[in-house]
RNA sequence: GGUCCCAUCGUCUAGCGGUCUAGGACGCCGGCCUCUCACGCCGGUAACACGGGUUCGAGUCCCGUUGGGACUACCA
């Protein structure tokens, strides 16, 4: 039996926000360490100090901790962590794994286009990797790695991958400016942060087979590996800002709930029979890499939107109530009662896919409204104004404003028109709410309570009113 | 070009040689409910890329074809 502790991590890079494959990425890691009461561990590759920023760094955190994915160990920056590449450096130079390297970047192009153009691998040459050669200005450090022989790993997830090490070249490990390459930190930190499984993007295949004889000039033990497929957008094509919404932060405005879109996120590329819903502690008990699937899939925003709507209804009144006010707010409303707004939100929760769809849903209680066009020549017709005046003074002067009582003031007024609701509702939903589309007309009364029904009943008699001309 | 990976309804997927005339979910289309819209409920639509093997038997294994994708940087 195995007794050595998962470790898993996940490094994002700091050049922009994080995204939905990230998430994904992330989500899996912190998933695959927690059902094996492991640890996961957050670490900001910003190696590349141009296009790094610390507003990305900022924000891939906020996402992290939006959707609830806490990290044992970090955040570590490889930025500080230059001395421990050095160090490294030196040890695979003295161990002769590692040899500098004086070609020109211009040579070292021209003799790749060369090679291309005749149908050869572009591959360097090894020109300087018997030379012992040593530090210069414009040196750089390469793994002096096998010339024969094939480098084999069992993903746990795509099963045994090979590939012939002629077909890897000498990698720069140190550039001659004296930073690191990717392929290079990356093994060093996984190694010294004691990472043993590694879950990852499908992209990175193909860096695999470089990095393990890293691990092998290094002599350290070599990590196991899951590539997880690629999250693609509608067009096919890997999911790319070009496609909007990618970014974590994007779906939290929209009014996504962190659940669902974990959820959501979790059921691409992982299955669990024909479960669709998972509470996150099932997601961690029932998690495993051999349900991960193997081929590349498209993010189903339909889904996505499908899912938050079901979280939504499971919502309790009060707790949407508080995740629904900060969107009234960004829509103009301001200095809201919680309470009203919490029966607000009991008459829109299954209406509604997202708390932004909800806010915007809701406004008619806490704004002023206008009529829709539509509505507005469709209902708000002279012919129903005698109805309308005297269901308006019927209740004026009811008591109960409650649904119930509503109903039965309803039910004894259509009686004596000897009408249907029908005749009725649609106009005073105009009436009260502008539009054509609401909640039942006796749950939004009773939300907005017999102050303002009046009011906007007897507006949308006197504006219906005016309508008759001279 | 080379290397590597992938291939079930429109989409996410179940399927780990026989239970598959291929199941679920989203979407879409009907219906019921009904004061509108939703919700809910009921029903329907729709797929194993192709061709060879292996086997008594293949969606499931092997090979090839085709089609996608990734990598091929002194980016990560």
């Amino acid at each position: 039996m195995n007794t050595k502790q998962v470790v898993t991590r996940f490094p994002p890079s700091p050049t922009g926000t994080l995204h939905i494959g990230g998430a994904r990425t992330a989500l899996f890691n912190w998933l695959f360490a927690r059902h094996y009461h492991g640890k996961f561990v957050l670490r900001i590759e910003d190696t590349d100090k141009l296009r790094s920023t610390r507003d990305n760094t900022d924000s891939i955190i906020e996402s992290l901790r939006w959707l609830g994915l806490d990290w044992d160990e970090g955040p570590y920056f490889q930025s500080q962590r230059m001395e421990i590449y050095n160090e490294m450096i030196e040890e695979l130079l003295s161990s002769g794994n590692a040899y500098y390297c004086h070609c020109k970047p211009e040579e070292l192009e021209r003799k790749k286009a060369e090679a291309k153009k005749r149908g050869l691998k572009p591959k360097y040459d090894g020109r300087c990797r018997e030379l012992g050669l040593g530090k210069a200005p414009g040196a750089v450090v390469r793994l002096k790695s096998p010339l024969s022989g094939t480098t084999t790993f069992k993903d746990l997830v795509k099963g045994v991958i090979s590939i012939d090490n002629e077909e890897l070249d000498d990698l720069i490990l140190q550039r001659s400016d004296g930073s690191f390459t990717y392929n290079f930190a990356v093994v060093v930190d996984d190694s010294k942060m004691g990472i043993n499984y590694v879950i990852r993007g499908d992209d990175h295949v193909n860096n695999t087979p470089r990095q393990i004889l890293i691990y092998k000039a290094l002599g350290e033990p070599i990590p196991l590996y899951a590539h997880l497929p690629m999250i693609l957008g509608p067009d096919k094509t890997p999911l790319s800002k070009r496609h909007g919404a990618t970014s974590v932060m994007a779906y939290k405005e929209m009014g996504f709930l962190p659940h669902a879109l974990l959820n959501s996120l979790a059921r691409l590329g992982w299955s669990h029979g024909d479960q669709e819903k998972f509470t996150t502690q099932e997601l961690i008990d029932l998690f495993s890499l051999d349900h991960v699937g193997k081929s590349a899939g498209i993010f189903n925003m339909e889904k996505l939107l499908d899912l938050n709507a079901k979280y939504i209804r499971e919502v309790d009144d009060s707790n949407l109530a508080d995740l629904l006010i900060p969107f009234l707010n960004n829509l103009g409303c301001s200095g809201l009662n919680r309470k009203k707004v919490k029966e607000a939100v009991k008459t829109l929760k299954a209406r509604a896919k997202t708390l932004l769809e909800m806010a915007q849903g809701a406004l008619f209680y806490f704004k002023e409204i206008t009529y829709e066009k539509q509505a507005d020549e469709k209902f708000l017709r002279p012919e129903v104004l005698e109805i309308l005046e005297d269901l308006l003074s019927d209740l004026e002067r009811t008591t109960g404003f409650a649904q119930e009582e509503l109903e039965k003031t309803f039910s004894t007024f259509l009686e004596r028109h000897q009408i249907k609701l029908g005749k009725v509702a649609q106009p005073l939903r105009v009436a009260l709410t502008g539009k054509t589309v609401s909640p039942g007309i006796f749950e939004i009364m009773e939300v907005m309570g017999q102050e303002m029904v009046i009011k906007r009943l007897s507006n949308a008699i006197s504006h219906t009113k005016s309508k008759k001309g001279p």
